[in-house]
DNA sequence: CGACAAGCCTGGTAGC
DNA sequence: TGCTACCAGGCTTGTC
């Protein structure tokens, strides 16, 4: 599912694709999948306008369309598809962008967990939507985090899935970073040492980038999360529990 | 057939 | 009282 490595994915496929084509028609396969804006709305703001950059905070995506931005957010099925052939559409596409020469981006999402809207500035939703920093951001850090983490009695699990934090992890990096940290989630937030702190952001950075540039993941949780895998690192037996409403594997043995 | 998984929002409650 | 934490419920649908 898309986290902030497959959302730095799309990114990168929407600035290669579908910059500097001015906008012919966008196509509502399916309103479900819009937030706030409506259909029309939708297509009379872009239409004759073309993205000039792309953007993304945590898992979102924003593209700019001159007066307005469009925001992508890929729920747990949400994908793009970019192609020239009206009858290469997917099958679960709910928005779909024609561009003056014939090509299209279609935005697909099978089970309608993503959002597609328009909206005036993405500062100010990231800040409306009290959105976290991006991991990835190098301004983005260990003083910081620490600061963030003070005073915070909730599960670290939980407040590092809760995107107010940090954004742009899900579940199962929530889990990978823990892993490998050997942190235990259901550790107070505020409680974690210096060090632990320190180790957490790196290896969050780590794991996201190393999602990002596909490299293999010798060694993670990511690949085995079942219960009584046996843990890479230690040779633990790995645990399954449901902590903060999600799913949560972890190695009690050396996750403490 | 029903249960389940996912991300994220909403609304309610409990506790300091 | 106000803040924080935390829970359940809802949305959707392919898979088990």
């Amino acid at each position: 599912m898309p986290e902030l490595p497959e959302v730095e994915g799309y990114t990168r496929y929407f600035r290669e694709h579908a910059l500097h084509q001015p906008i012919a028609r966008v196509d509502v396969r399916d309103a479900r999948i819009l937030g706030e804006v409506r259909p029309e709305a939708l297509a009379r703001r872009l239409r004759g306008r073309t993205f000039t950059s792309v953007r993304r905070h945590g898992k979102h995506l924003f593209a700019d369309a001159g007066a307005a931005w469009l925001r992508l957010h890929f729920g747990m099925t949400g994908d793009l598809a970019y192609y020239r052939d009206p009858s290469d559409e997917p099958r679960f596409a709910r928005v779909v962008f024609g561009f003056e020469g014939g090509a299209h981006l279609a935005f697909e999402d099978m089970r309608l967990f993503g959002v597609v809207d328009l909206i005036d500035d993405p500062d100010a939703f990231i800040a409306s939507h009290r959105l976290g920093r991006d991991p990835l951001d190098p301004a983005f850090g260990l003083r910081e985090l620490r600061k963030l983490l003070a005073g915070r009695r909730g599960a670290i699990k939980a407040l590092l899935m809760s995107q107010e934090l940090v954004a742009g992890l899900g579940n199962l990096y929530v889990d990978e970073t823990l892993f490998q940290t050997g942190i235990h989630p259901l550790r107070t937030a505020d409680a974690l040492r210096d060090g632990e702190v320190r180790a957490l952001l790196a290896t969050m950075r780590r794991i996201l980038q190393a999602m990002i540039d596909g490299k293999p993941r010798r060694g993670w949780i990511f690949d085995r999360r079942e219960e009584g895998e046996r843990c890479p690192k230690c040779g633990g037996t790995l645990r399954r529990a449901t902590i903060a409403g999600r799913t949560t594997y972890w190695c009690p043995k050396h996750q403490r």
